[in-house]
DNA sequence: GTGAAAGCGCTAACAC
DNA sequence: GTGTTAGCGCTTTCAC
């Protein structure tokens, strides 16, 4: 038997079009269209017709076909870098709220935190022709931005910009850092360690906010930074590493929460205890950090009203013609809990 | 000053089109839709110029112009009911993996926990034509799905549906319940209470099967269910009314690992210790069950590969013409941690 | 191999 | 108030 037979042509039932309303309600397709769009000026005979037809056909306006005609889509794209991170989840809900205020719709698309996924998330978006998008810690390069740029205007948060073409909405990572290891040296610590966010969004920031950080405080000779990432399992690694070193520091600055976890994980699986034998912070304040179990001292910056900002930032661009880039940073505060104390035997 | 001036038309660039990119090469726009499409027969020469217009131009071809004339997406349409909850994390990350192997993109949307936008969310995913759906426990009654159904193959998961127009892979609840029941029983306890998920997916199908297996065990008079959620609030608050029972449950069945991590909260506040005084049971065995430092007794569904099944099942709809409905059911698994333990004083 | 022309489903001008 | 018409940016026959 010849194998030229087609497969089996699915039987996509053919959804109705504004024509079919039209029709079934006997008037003309721009009538349904003003129905549609709501406006006032249909005689309530027409608009009873025409809203009947449409329940009974279960029509369902074509966005793309809108979208191609108006040149707008209304929609908002989001790229997130990890939907795993709470921190994100926190990100969004500000986002959206916002989003829903100015009548914009949002749909989000991840590079499941990977990096080369992560373009093809953009793209995506940028194909279905988003009004405009939000990066949320992009783990990209940033000069591949510009590409990007071009098609939408962009909004980066968590990772500072410079360019023209799109703004940024950051915390300061430097402060953040410095807060963090002048909170350790307060107590007392002096090998405070580093395990860094290795390629994600902010970690040169946050490790070179270490070292600064350690330079002021005269404390050069003791910095020391291992790869990590920013997520449990390269925390746990690089907690490993540091477990290697000797002297041991007596304090560490994870990347972030989720690098923190890891970190905490692999000091007591190793017997060590937090904090009397070691002190541990962590970066975004996240519910987990929150935890009672965990209460972990944390760094905290406002997720959710940068992701409302964000939103009002790229309605400035898209609905006010705004085209000066503006990039903003925002402080970060210290939220102390149990993971930080003083240093073991009073000093070294 | 009249206020009739406009407000300042923002300075949109035109996006360049396939034609300028045809200009732009000295060919017909036919043929750049062949090289940008990949199709072999076109001439090296010609292959090449067009490339170059692409980069120069910038040009991003229109989804929506595609996806009109092409009447379909490649695109699959995630609604996620609670990004902040890490279960959906692992969900979506099957789904994208599964999605990329078929070469179909993923977008999310999300009611951002609140049911009246789940609506508004689907509805946005329907519009933009996605040629498949899935909605990862959505919280919208069911019987409104219908509607849906008719402009999109439709997949719920965590929530098992019936009907025809749609297909469903859920964990089976009841047995899950079930287990957490007899986990506690077999520990020798009687008083084993529920903290439910109120309006949440699958919270009444978990409810029923805790009240089957307390019947099953002859522990009838010992049944007791306060009213919770999906999330750590009204975890706390479910715990918070079971405190005040007389006598107190020893153990604890909680609706997902959120609602407990609430609940352990509000016990651990209260004084008692987990679970020396009561035994403490999640269900979904999250990241967060897993924490060393929380280490809940959970309940296991295989979220990854619930994911992956998801779009599997979509695309047996949309590109193999499959019509029957499939509802699923894969069994959950109980994992042992540390927050269940003997009956304390060895029995009532 | 390549181009011309039709049309996807909708909105926006414009006529009546 | 309502209908007609011309595209939006693309893919897809069908000629050549």
């Amino acid at each position: 038997m010849p194998s030229s037979t087609k497969p089996p042509r699915p039987s996509r039932p053919k959804r109705p079009t504004i024509l079919d309303v039209a029709r079934q309600a006997g008037v003309s397709k721009s009538l349904v269209s003003l129905v549609i769009r709501g406006d006032a000026r249909v005689a309530p005979a027409n608009r009873e017709a025409v809203l009947k037809a449409v329940t009974e056909l279960g029509y369902r306006p074509n966005a793309m076909a809108r979208g191609l005609v108006q040149r707008r889509t209304r929609m908002v794209g989001v790229v997130v870098s990890d939907l795993r991170n709470p921190f994100f989840g926190d990100v969004v809900s500000g986002i959206q709220t916002r989003a829903r205020e100015l009548r914009y719709r949002v749909i989000f698309s991840t590079g499941d935190r990977q990096k080369e996924f992560e373009a093809e998330a953009i793209e995506s978006l940028l194909e279905l022709r988003v009004d405009g998008l939000i990066l949320a810690g992009p783990r990209i390069q940033l000069e591949t931005l510009e590409g990007f740029g071009r098609s939408a205007p962009i909004m980066v948060l968590f990772r500072p910009t410079t360019d023209d073409w799109s703004d940024s909405i950051t915390n300061d990572d430097v402060e953040g850092a410095r807060i963090a290891v002048e909170h350790c040296a307060s107590l007392g610590h002096t090998r405070i360690a580093h395990i860094d966010g290795g390629p994600g969004a902010g970690a040169q920031t946050r490790r070179e906010g270490y070292e600064q950080a350690m330079h002021r405080l005269g404390l050069e000779q003791h910095i020391l930074v291992v790869t990590g990432g920013f997520t449990e399992k390269p925390g746990r690694s690089g907690a490993q590493k540091l477990l290697s070193k000797r002297p041991l520091p007596t304090a560490v600055f994870a990347a972030n929460d989720l690098c923190a976890i890891g970190a905490l994980n692999a000091f007591e699986e190793s017997g060590l205890t937090v904090p009397e034998d070691i002190s541990l912070l962590g970066y975004d304040n996240t519910s987990v950090a929150a935890l009672r179990h965990v209460s972990l001292t944390s760094i905290h910056q406002p997720s959710v009203e940068m992701g409302r900002r964000a939103v009002d930032r790229l309605f400035e661009r898209i609905d006010k013609g705004r085209t000066e880039p503006i990039h903003e940073v925002v402080s970060p505060r210290l939220v102390v809990r149990d993971t930080t104390g003083p240093v073991p035997g009073g000093g070294q």
